[in-house]
DNA sequence: TTGCATTAGTTCGATATCGTACTATATAGG
DNA sequence: CCTATATAGTACGATATCGAACTAATGCAA
């Protein structure tokens, strides 16, 4: 590979990077003080796919390292967000659950998100973005499989 | 906006967020130990835009505050990859260049990493990567005028 | 010139993230 | 059943990142 070429797939990564540095300093600026993106991240992951899960498979879900979940999680049950119960099919796990103030929670992170998303949404279309997601979650699945590799 | 349409804009950036750790554990797994993207980064921005500019330049080009690019390059300065000299413009600022142990740490990482993009290159042609990176680059833009305004 | 606001860089404190090591439980093989 | 290995979650230490406050130099205006 010639490296005006390699160059170009430094850029995209490079370009990643900046992006997800500059959208979660903007999402955690609408949350509540002492919340981050990761806090929001799982609420609305436990509303989308179903609460219950185990604290590993969160983990893996966003593909971070399971103390870091057990970090974010502990935030959250702090605040009453979440509630850790023993899994009934596993003595060493346990699983995760959303309290109504998790919920609420969500909602409001929504509201709050909305005008900004929406702002983005004058100039990048939904045509857009359902474009360029698709190519991301395949680069994505291909750097996870990687990983494994 | 409808909340389906909302959810595909929190997925872009969620997938954005995933690729950001992704690459940069699989990056950093190539690069001598104790080392990060951060000073790779660098070091490539020094040798693609030409090397002597202030530190705040430097932070202003990653997006990232000024303090973080202070312990970036006094990592880099401490292993002799770069050389902090006074500017001769302004009393309060530096000028950073590239000493030749810092171009050969540049040259070697990217020979480290050559092999994962020519396997990533493999499966997303250069066309692939020339088709997204703008459309990121867009979007970036946006988010860098949304945090001044 | 003098005084005030601005800017470049650093220091310091807080904390999110991550790797290693540990405990408790589960599972497989004998 | 018993032992060895694997797995879920946590505790702990290291450090990258970031915001606030500070120092020093600059620029501007009266």
């Amino acid at each position: 590979m010639d490296s005006k070429t390699l160059s170009h797939y430094f850029m995209l990564f490079n370009e990643i990077g900046i992006i997800a540095q500059l959208s979660r300093a903007l999402f955690e600026a609408r949350l509540p003080d002492g919340f981050l993106i990761s806090h929001f991240s799982v609420l609305n992951h436990l509303i989308r796919v179903g609460d219950g899960p185990t604290p590993l498979r969160l983990a893996n879900a966003f593909q971070v390292p399971k103390t870091t979940m057990t970090h974010t999680l502990s935030g959250l049950e702090k605040h009453g967000l979440i509630d850790m119960r023993p899994n009934p099919e596993d003595g060493r796990s346990k699983c995760v659950w959303l309290t109504d103030a998790g919920r609420d929670f969500r909602d409001n992170a929504i509201a709050a998100l909305g005008p900004d998303m929406a702002q983005l949404a004058e100039r990048y279309p939904p045509e857009f973005i359902e474009d360029v997601t698709p190519k991301l979650a395949e680069i994505r699945k291909f750097l996870d499989a990687a990983r494994e590799g």
